[in-house]
DNA sequence: CGGAATCCCTTGGGATACTG
DNA sequence: CAGTATCCCAAGGGATTCCG
């Protein structure tokens, strides 16, 4: 499988350092790694962008995204849903009806998302196979 | 503060389903969710990308690296680098000195991560703040 | 159907002490 | 200096049960 180019930066890293310059001397500024920190806390988790990616710019209903994402439970799709509710990533609404029917979808912010989740599936498209090699080397030893 | 618009995608989430299609009628085949569950298991923890940003284009020492990244304990430090070394993404050199002298570099395959970190890092500057305020309005009700 | 609540085990990871 | 080894606590998260 071949894929393009992997999205930037590859021979460029200098964007780190341009953004840590353009913090200096905040007072208690957050660095670049701050910043990583942070969106890394918010959905690094296990399950937040993948209910981002799996969401997409499509309407689901929540035992819709219980079909669609693998190996989650109930209780982690509803606290993941939660906090991406409150992060203002994901749109709840529900329906006064019988049985119930609440439907979810990504709020614009959350469409910003669907982005990284992209360039990280494409990275580890383009990756892991050389991965699995260098760890079955390294544990040959 | 004001950033340049999120790297891409913002208005067309058309990627991933692109992705799903291609891996469509393989056997087992992996979906979008499934990649993006591999690499964030592999850097998605607590440190990785932090030690990739951190680590950038430079070469670092073990102390320097300690340093450099606040909050990270010695023990996190010396794991995380064996596991970025045992997927090929970091290099490590040992001198035959005394002190002992260890230094540490990304890899070629390393220094495309860079590209990722950048974009959650640029992701984290654009929107925290929109998350922030969002979060506030949750927690007020 | 879409949760909330509880139970409980596993993992992550900090603190500390020791070593080549 | 650059680790390794232990201890131990707290959080993460699965399974199950109950509820409107």
């Amino acid at each position: 499988m071949t894929v393009a180019a992997p999205p930037a930066a590859a021979t460029s890293p200098a964007g780190l350092a341009e953004y840590e310059r353009s913090c200096e001397g905040h007072p208690g500024g957050p660095e670049a790694g701050r910043m990583i920190r942070e969106v890394l806390d918010r959905v690094g988790d296990k399950w937040s962008l993948l209910v981002v990616a799996t969401l997409g710019d499509d309407v689901m209903r929540f035992s819709d995204l219980l079909r669609h994402i693998p190996g989650i439970s109930q209780r982690m799709l509803t606290l993941t849903l939660r906090q991406l509710e409150r992060d203002g990533l994901v749109i709840r609404t529900a329906y006064a009806e019988v049985p119930p029917r609440v439907e979810y979808r990504l709020t614009a912010l959350g469409a910003t998302l669907i982005g990284i989740a992209h360039t990280i599936a494409q990275w580890a498209i383009a990756n892991h196979s050389t991965i699995e090699q260098s760890r079955a080397e390294y544990d040959a030893r």
